[in-house]
RNA sequence: GGGUCGGUAGUAUAGUCAGGUUAGUAUACGGGCCUGUCGAGCCCGUGACCCGGGUUCAAAUCCCGGCCGACCCGCCA
């Protein structure tokens, strides 16, 4: 017999069906048991009389809470609501009591209680909510990117032999007879495809061994990056905003249903951007009686000052070159084409038009205090046509934070990493 | 890396400032009553002071150390 979705109940009125989920409630109100199942967001009830039933009654009133079943009966409605009224429970799983949190999501569990039994934590359905919005904004930016946009979809190394700015910040791994270290981006390589690719974007993890104890920060997170040739920083920062307003448009559709379990709507999508220069904000700053020295970067009192002035999402570019990487297009002496996408003191993306000129990139590094020869290994592909080209990448975990609106990063990812969890 | 606050049943919390009777509540779990509940209801019951040391007649409560957690700053995505 096939398997219904709870969701497909109602074409089966009147008829004989089989459902699978988890008992969430069993209530017994006399000689009548009713049973919740549960199917990630979706749940029906199944009654139960006792006369008449008394054996599948017996069998039944053994049955744990969270147990899986596989349950045969008949859809029926009652009032105005479905009802299965049953003539087999199997159980297939039976779950032990007690649980280490509620998964009815009535008690309500610490964050460090949700990620210790992370896997439980799913049945809670604004956990659930969660992690399907992830999914669906996960593919809303694939779609963009692929199918809108025409762009290649790619995939760089993870173990890599040296750092992209250096070698500070790395987690190393050993290989084979030598050390390697786990990508802190996928920068070099993505710029390297702009000899032959006209757009590339990966979603992907990376690693970054910083003993950040932040809500906003882990050692391993998904990056969205973008590079697209004969572009500057303009086109790129014009696709990210493109982006942004294609998934927060079309996230509302996709995910009705999350959203209200939430019970947060996402952000509206922002349509034009605010752009503001960094000089800009040092002078919105110096208005609200901020005072910062000119090349220092902004920390999250100045940047929530900004955003209460500008709005949630915003535009900084022309970053002073001090604070910018070595790739950076330089713009005069001390600026560069550099921007970050906030929402209010969140940075959710950084990126700029890169330096395509190999004598100027090799400049670059020597002033950062890198030594070019060991870059050869990269810069040696400047040497072939390297057309201009700007990107960006985009924290997804963030981004998620701000469409989720929780509070901890933690609470959009399955199994985050920071300097004290390893585990599960 | 620096700082602030915290750790009480399976879970979530009250009590800690001002040490003192049986550590309270919700939920979960076990038992009982109930033939339409839907966060079912009512009654009964099981279950806890992070670890180590100190102060004291007396420590969940005060002090010290450890472990663990949340948040803020820095770093960035």
């Amino acid at each position: 017999m096939k398997r219904i979705p709870i969701t497909e109940l109602p074409n089966y009125i009147g008829k004989k069906v089989k459902i699978c989920g988890w008992i969430e409630d069993k209530r017994i109100v006399g000689k009548v048991m009713f049973l919740t199942i549960r199917q990630g967001l979706e749940t029906i009830q199944v009654t139960l009389k006792k006369t008449g039933n008394e054996d599948l009654w017996r069998d039944v009133e053994e049955i744990t809470r969270q147990s899986s079943v596989v349950i045969v009966g008949n859809v029926r409605k009652f009032g105005n609501k479905l009802e299965i009224i049953p003539e087999s429970v199997k159980v297939v799983g039976l779950s032990k009591t007690p649980l280490p949190l509620d998964p009815s999501g009535r008690v309500p569990a610490l964050l460090n209680t949700i990620l210790d039994s992370r896997a439980l934590s799913i049945r809670i359905p604004h956990i659930y909510a969660i992690f399907s919005i992830r999914s669906k904004v996960t593919n809303l930016i694939r779609d963009f990117f692929a199918n809108t946009k025409g762009f290649i979809e790619i995939h760089t190394p993870k173990i890599i032999a040296s750092g992209t700015e250096g070698g500070a910040d790395l987690f190393p791994v050993e290989y084979f007879n030598r050390t390697a270290y786990l990508a802190q981006s996928p920068q070099l390589y993505k710029e390297q495809l702009m000899l032959g690719f006209d757009g590339v974007f990966e979603i992907a993890p990376y690693f970054r061994a910083e003993k950040s104890h932040t809500r906003k920060h882990l050692n391993e997170f998904i990056s969205v990056d973008l590079e697209i040739s004969f572009a500057n920083y303009k086109d790129a920062m014009n696709v990210l905003e493109e982006l942004v307003n294609y998934v927060l448009e079309n996230i509302i559709e996709t995910a009705q249903k999350e959203i209200q379990i939430l019970g947060h709507r996402p952000p509206s999508p922002p349509g034009k951007i605010p752009i503001l220069t960094y000089d800009d904000s040092l002078e919105i700053l110096h208005k609200s009686g901020y005072e910062f020295e000119w090349g220092e970067d902004l920390d999250s009192d100045a940047l929530r000052v900004i955003s209460k002035e500008i709005g949630d999402f915003f535009f900084i570019i022309d970053w002073p070159w001090r604070s910018k990487p070595f790739y950076i297009k330089r713009k005069g002496d001390k600026l560069t084409e550099s921007f970050d996408l906030m929402y209010r003191e969140i940075e959710l993306s950084s990126g700029g038009t890169r330096e395509h000129n190999v004598d100027q990139l090799k400049k670059n590094l020597s002033d950062k205090g890198l030594d070019p020869s060991i870059f050869e290994f990269h810069t040696k592909f400047y040497n072939y046509g390297m057309p201009p080209h700007a990107g960006f990448g985009l924290g997804l975990d963030r981004f998620l934070l701000v469409i989720t609106g929780r509070e901890n990063i933690r609470e959009v990812v399955l199994y985050p990493r920071d300097p004290e969890r390893l585990e599960p």
